[in-house]
RNA sequence: GCCGGAGUAGCUCAGUCGGUAGAGCAACUGAUUCGUAAUCAGUAGGUCGUGUGUUCGAUUCACAUCUCCGGCACCA
């Protein structure tokens, strides 16, 4: 007799073992119609699992996150099915559910062509219309693993063999098709009313490049098509924001065949950069660094005994000359602890901040390359921290209170932390790990940030702190870190002198707010849509004229305006006014300065914003003022 | 690096089932001196990513190669 306890607190007793479906359909028809699954004590079943004994429940439709997720999970499944039915010689692997859809993974002969998709597609739509039932039902692992090696399917069988024997099984027919899975599943096929194939890929076999490649497909799945589209919509419009089209719109920089992974920054992309630099120069300043700059080429014994040789030479390029080979750099902190190491250094100068702006090279996988993202030169906003253990919490505690000051005054008002512990291939002691992680453990709890263990995915000297955030379509990139280093001072061979008046090697704590200048420019880009806040936009003023003779006027306020500092473009083109206030507008400039003939009387400018809005005529000091001030304020919100 | 897709004028794209290519915008020239998101007319612009092969003939077909795009693996 189980007693059902909804989540209203109502509850309902039943004369024997009764399904979720059943325990729907006794609520409402609605409802049950609408049951995709249930929530059964906290787990997530298949509408036919039964309940027999009390019982808290809640009946998941498309409303509930999980039913979402159950959709996509069985649309992974209808894939795999149309797929077995069109080229049976294809064999199923896996169908994960990710974000916003799921994909499956086949191993085939070939590759699948966007055709090949519009195909499945089809075939999915008709498996849908048969309406098959999806059952669920258990085995033992070997039964299971018999069952898949007679359909043929290997790779099933590989997995299943990997799950300990004494384990049950679940298997899910819907039709001619079974999968291993662990579901839950949607009732029926004919629930899934609204997805579409949006991709094809190569992906490794459990996920590792010595594997073969099998064939991936990725979908999305939703509730209804008003959500698909939806979803398509929001997808193409984030696309929009893409840095690659916009910096080419607004002529920021350019990439070419003949140095792949290379910026040529053009000048307006340029002056991004340098405000930038300006910028984080004032800041760190202001946090004690002292900004030095070292060499581009450096022999590779430096780098031999740094280990970056061993670990990463393949990604590190090479130049020859007389009987030595060079390494360009690819980060800055082994040439910054030959400056801390070209002096006796006490106790009494820790903590020593060093900063550059390093220009590295690293020679990223070809694959791997992606507009201002993911390139082979950059510059880093590379810091370093030479400090005694005690100062080490305080030191981090410092930086991420610097760093969220930084993507605030940048426009940013969310990113991810992760801590990324000791990799495989490391050096130091466990004991030294240990601490170093506790260490950035603790200051991001002592900031009461939420953050996220990426275990093994440490730097080989350190654990490191990650601060990422997402491009315009999701991906997410690591921009600034704080990574912990007992390791490399030693091996290079810095030393301090202690109280003791013994020689300690110092802490090392690697640091960078943006990361690179490259990456960072890329997401700002994404994250402003191209248009940039007054104090960052590359051009700040257009000043446009009416007419020929109001050139004069409009040289001398220009003049004006750039001796305050303003980036002021001056358009003296024999071009109507409206042509000139468009091309301006959809290069993204904050301020339009319009000069006419009223405004040559009375000694005024004319001014408009980028949004379309009319400020009138004003004075030009009046107006200089009030630029000045906006640039001063950040562009924090002009109400406070 | 691996799998797949793509590369035609400065940009966005059309086209050629093998007979050396076309539009819009931009550029240039001329006219227009104009008040808040495109003034009009004309001109010029391409060894169809690169190389090799097949062919009477290749931008089109084949092979190789480079770069870009989407994933995968990588990311100090």
């Amino acid at each position: 007799m189980p007693v059902v306890t909804l989540p209203d607190g109502s509850q309902r007793e039943y004369p024997a073992a009764v399904s979720v479906a059943e325990v729907a359909a006794s609520i409402g028809a609605g409802l049950a119609k609408a049951a995709l699954a249930g929530r059964v004590n906290d787990r997530v079943v298949d509408t036919s699992y039964l309940i027999n004994e009390d019982a808290a429940l809640a009946i998941i439709t498309d409303k509930d996150p999980e039913g979402l997720e159950v959709i996509r999970h069985s649309t992974a499944h209808l894939l795999a099915q149309a797929v077995k039915r069109l080229y049976p010689t294809a064999q199923v692997t896996i169908g994960p559910v990710i974000e916003q859809g799921f994909y499956y993974d086949f191993a085939f002969g070939r590759s699948f062509t966007p055709e090949d998709l519009i195909e499945i597609e089809a075939e999915m739509t008709r498996i849908v219309a048969e309406n098959y039932p999806v059952s669920r039902e258990e085995l033992s692992r070997d039964e299971a693993i018999a069952f898949f090696r007679n359909l043929g399917e290997e790779y099933k069988a590989k997995i299943i063999e990997d799950i300990p024997a004494n384990e049950t099984l679940s298997l899910y027919r819907q039709g001619e098709f079974v999968d291993l899975c662990r579901g839950p599943h949607v009732p029926h096929t004919g629930r899934l009313k609204a997805f579409k194939l949006t991709k094809v890929a190569g992906a490794y076999w459990r996920g590792d490049s010595k594997n073969e490649m099998l064939q991936r497909i990725y979908g999305t799945a939703w509730p209804d098509k008003k959500a698909l589209d939806a979803y398509l919509e929001r997808i193409a419009e984030a696309e929009k924001r893409d840095h690659r089209l916009l910096a080419k719109r607004l002529d920021l920089y350019h990439i070419q065949p003949e140095a792949p992974g290379e910026i040529f920054w053009h000048p307006k992309g340029w002056r991004l950069v340098n405000v930038l630099r300006e910028y984080l120069r004032n800041v760190q300043q202001d946090a004690g660094y002292e900004e030095i700059n070292t060499p581009l080429l450096v022999d590779e014994v430096l780098w031999q005994q740094s280990g970056h040789k061993a670990k990463f030479g393949n990604e590190m390029f090479s130049v020859s000359s007389e009987n030595h080979t060079y390494l360009i750099k690819p980060m800055s902190c082994p040439c910054h602890i030959q400056i801390f190491k070209d002096q006796l250094r006490s106790y009494r100068d820790l903590p020593i901040r060093y900063a550059e702006f390093g220009h590295c090279h690293r020679s990223e996988p070809s694959g791997t390359l992606h507009g201002l993202m993911r390139v082979r030169g950059f510059v880093q906003d590379d810091g370093h921290i030479f400090c005694t253990e005690e100062q080490i919490q305080e030191e981090v505690l410092g930086f991420i209170d610097q760093l969220h000051r930084v993507y605030r005054d940048l426009g940013f008002t969310h990113l991810n932390y992760k801590l990324s512990t000791r990799p495989e291939n490391r050096v130091g002691s466990e004991e030294v790990w240990d601490k170093a992680e506790q260490a950035l453990a603790a200051a991001l709890d002592a900031r009461g940030l939420n953050w996220q263990l990426q275990p093994g995915e440490g730097a080989f000297y350190g654990p490191k702190i990650e601060f990422s955030m997402p491009d315009c379509l999701g991906r997410e990139w690591q921009c600034g870190t704080i990574q912990v280093d007992f390791s490399m001072p030693e091996r290079l061979g810095a030393y301090y002198i202690s109280e003791q008046g013994d020689k300690k090697p110092p802490v090392m704590l690697h640091r960078a707010i943006l990361g690179t200048f490259e990456r960072f420019l890329g997401i700002l880009i994404e994250q402003h849509a191209g248009k940039f806040p007054l104090w960052l936009a590359p051009t700040q003023v257009a000043v446009m004229t009416i007419a020929s003779r109001h050139d004069e006027y409009a040289h001398n306020l220009t003049k004006s305006m750039k001796n305050k500092g303003l980036r002021v473009n001056l358009d003296l083109r024999n071009e109507k006014i409206g042509f000139k206030i468009r091309e301006h507008t959809l290069q993204y400039v904050p301020y339009l300065v319009v000069i006419g003939d009223k405004e040559l009387e009375q000694g005024t400018v004319s001014v408009r914003t980028l949004a379309g809005k009319e400020l009138g005529s004003l004075p030009l000091d009046q107006l200089i003022e009030q630029l000045v001030a906006e640039v001063n304020r950040k562009g924090h919100d002009l109400e406070d």
